[in-house]
DNA sequence: TGCATTTGTCAACAGGTGTTGGCATATGCA
DNA sequence: TGCATATGCCAACACCTGTTGACAAATGCA
């Protein structure tokens, strides 16, 4: 069934195919989310036949599980707290709108209001990778609620300007972004409160 | 079809299957979304047949738009500026648990993320709702912008507290959440940079 | 060259969708 | 009481969905 594979890798053709599936994967559902999405139409952006997507990914929940890979790259080790604010920010335009980075975090967002699935994937960034940088600083007793806090600020960013797009959100320059929700993210993250 | 209505109003029966079958849908729409919600779903859930759904409301769009009737009831004379922050986010809470308002809110932002359609009427909100309300204090050449970071914030908070159900924002309570994110909306309403 | 494996297409399945029209019942006015 | 109307159920439509298996073409090693 599958190459016998004694030596390490090879790049065969199908390779290829898979990847190329699952680029069309990510541009749809980044658009339209996990029920916007059918194979069909997955099939249709790679140019290929519909069978073909359920024979390199078993399934279309496997699909998405391909496509919605996420890493926010966040500084794990002990960053500046006093810089954590800029930080944060200055990390979220790289992650939404750099180049290299995948549209995962869209995809997840986009799906997760109507598949918890993909809502539950949501909550494991957060646990995972927001919750965790954020405790490195400060008491790690209240960690939970700054994140929490934080994440409401990062994700209302996200809803605004990548996934409703308001226009007025939209046209924010990064220098704006940076230095409105900069300061916001840095107290809700050191646990400042209003002063 | 229609009853003969001469004299102005009188409850029939039908008004009653109608408000019925409006109540299962919201309360459908506002767990599942637009595209999670079959119109057998909400027939089921109202306990009637599929068809009278269709009967009553001519199309899936239609009841959804009958579902989906957002009011803020924010207060568009003139705010006192000092307490905008405060006077949102009180306004949010009440929009969002409080007991008289319907989910409208909860099932638009559930649909946007997929649905363009329901995308659209978010943006309405915004533009008919909080923009104008913002633009009641400070510098109306603005108001978009700041309008924008408001919106930011709530519906972050909006996707944390009820769309993801993340743990720890869930667990805020109504003074904690009036505490800290009130002043991040005194600032981004009146439009002060960080300080 | 042959031949096994890989890569791909086609047709079909079982089930769910929004929507429609026909027909039965219940209602309420004369 | 009769009868028109309002209210409701049932069956079916055309279409789309994820998924499967059988068969054809291409590939690459012997």
């Amino acid at each position: 069934m599958f190459m016998t594979e004694n030596h390490p890798k090879k790049i065969t053709k199908s390779d290829r195919t898979r990847a190329q599936i699952l680029e069309a994967a990510r541009r749809l559902f980044a658009e339209g989310g996990y029920d916007g999405v059918s194979i069909r139409d997955v099939a249709a952006q790679a140019s290929i036949d519909p069978a073909m997507v359920i024979r390199y990914f078993h399934s279309k929940d496997e699909l998405f599980a391909r496509a919605a890979v996420v890493d926010l790259k966040l500084p794990d080790q002990r960053t500046d707290p006093a810089m954590i604010g800029d930080t944060l920010i200055r990390r979220f335009l790289v992650n939404w709108e750099g180049p290299a980075n995948g549209p995962g975090m869209i995809i997840l967002l986009r799906s997760a209001a109507s598949n918890e699935h993909a809502a539950e994937k949501v909550r494991d960034v957060f646990a995972n990778q927001v919750r965790p940088m954020v405790a490195s600083i400060g008491d790690p007793a209240d960690a939970g609620r700054r994140a929490g806090l934080v994440a409401s600020q990062l994700l209302g960013l996200a809803t605004c300007r990548y996934l409703l797009r308001l226009a007025p959100v939209v046209a924010l320059s990064h220098e704006e972004i940076i230095r409105n929700v900069g300061p916001v993210l840095q107290r809700y993250a050191t646990g400042h409160d209003a002063g």
